[in-house]
DNA sequence: TCTCTAGCTTGACAGACGTCAAAACAGGCT
DNA sequence: AGCCTGTTTTGACGTCTGTCAAGCTAGAGA
């Protein structure tokens, strides 16, 4: 809600900046980020990821039919997603949607950037 | 529907191009790319990974020594980074020197991008 | 109220994973 | 050759993970 009285440790910082090609991460920042790369580290989650990605949001009642999977493995895999920080879920009536978290999607965007030194730019 | 002259699938290419929210993830795709991002989800792993990615090369006696682990499994984690083609390996007389794989870095970077869509434009 | 549907939680189980010790392998050195 | 150091492989161990069936909860509607 109220950005200025940043309370706690701002994970969000601690996690964000320096791509990984930059500076090695140290231990505690690994440990914060690790969990997000694990969670789109399976197949099942990286299509739920991609679904819920690709449009505004996606009720769960579109997500489940699209896998050959049971009701309960897709609920728990969009948990892991949950609990990683990478989507947002709200209940709405009958159904519940799931939105993706653009923050933490931008993170791991720049944690993978290749700042030009390796790229073959300019000889 | 017999494919006669496909030519072996690109990997790279099937894997790489469009952005995670652009377009949902075929089964097929996303069984080639969550190894990559699976093997970034262990803390040690994405450690090693950033270690070897802030420098042209590193070698394993200079990785090593960095972490409480004993060799056999720093070799392990190594081993999952290279089958997961992120790192490449090189033998020099007694060391062993691993270097990243630019292009996967860049493939999963790609994946990650945010096209604007979801994003506030200028706030 | 009672019932129906959508989704989540629990419990259980097989298989995968992270770790280490011990053994094997590779290269340099004496 | 023999030995020493650096790295990987093997084998074993306990823990974590993906999956389903069964049970549970939330909301809509009669």
């Amino acid at each position: 809600m109220s950005k200025q009285s940043l309370p706690v440790v701002d994970l969000q910082a601690v996690a964000c900046c320096a791509p990984l090609a930059v500076r090695p991460m140290d231990a505690e920042q690994a440990m914060v980020v690790a969990p997000m790369f694990k969670a789109l580290g399976d197949p099942v989650r990286l299509r739920l990821m991609s679904m819920i990605a690709s449009v505004p949001e996606m009720c769960v009642c579109d997500l489940t039919p699209a896998f050959d999977l049971s009701g309960p493995t897709i609920s728990h895999h969009l948990k892991v997603l949950r609990e990683a920080g990478l989507v947002d879920s709200e209940r709405r009536g009958t159904w519940v949607w799931y939105r993706v978290k653009p923050e933490a999607f931008r993170q791991l965007g720049a944690l993978l950037d290749l700042p030009a030194t390796t790229a073959p730019a300019d000889a």
